[in-house]
RNA sequence: CGGGGUGUGGCUCAGCUUGGUAGAGCGCUGCGUUCGGGACGCAGAGGCCGGAGGUUCAAAUCCUCUCACCCCGACCA
């Protein structure tokens, strides 16, 4: 392509809406277009790279067994009757209505589409184990899109399925994805790592997030330098360390503190250490037809996950019960405590809190707390005790007790099992050699496609623009010939242009009118990975330079072997992002 | 959903407090000079000042309402 023509519009300066730095290079070199609120166009340059991205996950879905369908993006509310999360899915199901009034959706996602095919088509054990795949357009209502296509409304997606005939199929299935996710982030520039995960709404039980790490991810993980381990915060968990353990325990009683109203506060009244007190928060559990008020009891210094109690309750949301729901079940908002509450009020406990002893906690009056309470003596209820507790930097690590360390993630693939939580309420099942019927085993497993362009330009850029890896670049090569006055050397330019596309490589002519500087900077913000600059050295020596983006070495060469080196490079850029089999 | 902020030419923004009929830089068009890291000169084009209503002789500016976008928060007992 000849840069006169093609369709590009970089700007100099930052957009103001854009924040991070993908979004901003995005931006600049003219990938995106915001047409809305989390909703983007890819042009012309951007879409090649988004059609790179997609060829090599095609590839490697392909290479286990994985078939590509194309399910629609309008789907009947019926659908997700059967499976029941027309009620559960909430506000980030964009639902619509067509002209007889009949409720449609917006695909989020397309568990329930591919099941209702597979349960259609698929009978016998003979026809499993079945992966088929789509990448496609997706859309979300998100409460708050942000960072461009990192976090967005509409957005391309790869969603593969995977229908087996029993958990160890499922087993295969899954590993094979685990597999390719790994291969295609690699193969795309990626540093990624893969952590264990909550199932969100999706459901299901088993599940990995690929995280791309960076500073500006939205996801923190949890990960042991010293084993494997690695986990979201959502579900990190560490072995409960409870306080005052082996110590007498002495008698409960009430004490006057004014003013108390947090954890620390309460410990420098006392003289204590807030790993010694118990905070009791109030909740609201929000479900598809009615709200719960119950409590949540933390070790003071603990924070609470919310993830992991919306599970434990099994609620669409949590929100924090306000003040006038805290006094109307006879607590004092500051002050609250287990101690005493009314039998309906369900309790929450985090593991550690029953193993406590001589702990302090809210006595529910204004200005009281307890002191030396124990739940071992039956000082209160609860109603169950869970992990609900927030994994912080330097908890143990629950396989071999070493620190654990954070960093953070932009979750840029993830894969469930499902088992048979579709298959099993929408009746897709099969029959086995003995003429019995089962329930079809399902994995889900997406990548979110232009979030993973995204990742890309978050780790590879610079202060100059993109630094694209090779294997998704929109072109691969660009020829910048220093004086368009110069009619040899733009004939040699040519030449040049001509030999790669022979060569097949993807290359791009920068024949613009346009000052050496103008060129170099739109080169650099564009981030091609070989940049070949021609200029006067070309008379008087014979010699071109061939700059790599990613490492600023400039390679002079003879004009006649410029083709031949320019291959060469590229074919061991390629070679660098191809992992091993 | 709550809090804060911003809407003025394609982009970045000034002007608003103290109403008087719209500006700068970049970009764009033409001509000339320049030509290895976002050149310079000259001449141009381009704006219902987000929208609606109100106050006023007069509104980008003041008031009311709306819409859009951006940021922060959703963790306190």
């Amino acid at each position: 392509m000849k840069m006169s023509q093609l369709y590009l519009a970089t700007l100099r300066e930052v957009p103001a809406e854009a924040e991070i730095a993908s979004h901003q290079l995005m931006l600049r070199a003219g990938l995106i277009h915001k047409v809305a609120m989390g909703i983007y166009s890819y042009m012309p340059l951007g879409w090649r790279t988004i059609k790179k991205i997609m060829e090599i996950i095609r590839q490697e879905m392909d290479a286990k067994g994985g078939q590509e369908l194309c399910m629609p993006i309008v789907q009947p509310a019926e659908l997700w009757q059967d499976s029941g999360r027309w009620w559960v899915y909430g506000q980030e199901l964009m639902r619509m209505k067509d002209r007889h009034d009949r409720d449609f959706l917006l695909g989020p996602t397309h568990e329930e589409v591919i099941t209702s095919h597979l349960k259609q088509d698929v009978r016998s054990y003979k026809q499993l184990p079945q992966m088929p795949y789509q990448i496609q357009t997706k859309f979300r209502d998100e409460r708050r899109p942000r960072f461009g296509v990192i976090r967005s409304r509409e957005f391309i997606m790869k969603d593969l399925y995977s229908f087996d005939r029993d958990e160890a199929g499922l087993e295969i299935s899954y590993n094979k994805m685990y597999d390719a996710y790994s291969r295609i982030f690699s193969r795309c520039g990626l540093h990624c790592r893969p952590v264990a995960a909550d199932t969100g709404a999706i459901g299901g039980e088993g599940s990995h997030e690929f995280m791309a790490l960076s500073e500006i991810g939205e996801s923190q993980i949890l990960f042991c330098h010293h084993c494997d381990y690695a986990a979201t915060d959502e579900i990190a968990a560490v072995d409960p360390v409870p306080t005052g353990v082996g110590e007498e325990m002495l008698p409960m009683e009430p004490v006057e503190t004014p003013n108390c109203k947090t954890v620390e506060d309460l410990a420098k009244f006392l003289g204590t250490t807030t790993d010694r007190t118990v905070k009791t928060l109030c909740y609201k559990a929000i479900y598809e037809d009615a709200e719960k008020f119950f409590v949540a009891l933390i070790r003071g210094d603990r924070q609470v996950n919310e993830i992991k109690l919306q599970n434990v309750m099994g609620c669409l949301e949590l929100r924090f019960a306000d003040d006038d729901e805290v006094r109307a079940h006879g607590m004092e908002p500051g002050f609250c405590g287990p101690v005493g509450l009314a039998e309906d009020i369900e309790i929450i406990a985090d593991r550690e809190v029953p193993l406590m002893v001589n702990h302090e906690c809210g006595d529910g009056r204004n200005d009281y707390h307890l002191i030396n309470v124990n739940y071992q003596r039956g000082d209160y209820r609860i109603s169950k005790v869970a992990d609900i507790a927030l994994v912080e930097k330097g908890a143990a690590c629950p396989n071999c007790g070493q620190p654990l360390d954070t960093a953070r993630g932009i979750e840029v693939g993830q894969i469930f099992k499902l088992h048979t939580k579709y298959s099993a309420k929408m009746g897709a099942r099969y029959v086995d050699e003995n003429g019995e019927e089962h329930d079809m085993v399902m994995g889900c497993y997406g990548i979110g496609v232009g979030r993973t362009m995204a990742a890309v330009i978050e780790q590879n850029h610079d202060e100059h623009g993109i630094i694209w890896p090779i294997t998704v670049a929109p072109y691969e090569v660009s020829i910048v010939p220093v004086n368009d006055k110069d009619e040899w050397l733009m004939e040699k330019a040519d030449d040049l242009y001509q030999q790669l596309l022979a060569r097949r490589i993807e290359v791009v002519l920068d024949d613009r009118r346009e000052r050496p500087g103008v060129k170099f900077n739109d080169a650099d913000l564009l981030g091609f990975p070989l940049r070949v600059v021609m200029g006067k050295k070309c008379h008087e020596t014979g010699l071109a330079e061939i700059k790599i983006r990613a490492t600023g070495e400039v390679i002079e060469v003879p004009l006649e072997q410029l083709a031949d080196r320019v291959s060469e490079l590229r074919e061991q850029m390629f070679a660098d992002l191809t992992p091993a089999l």
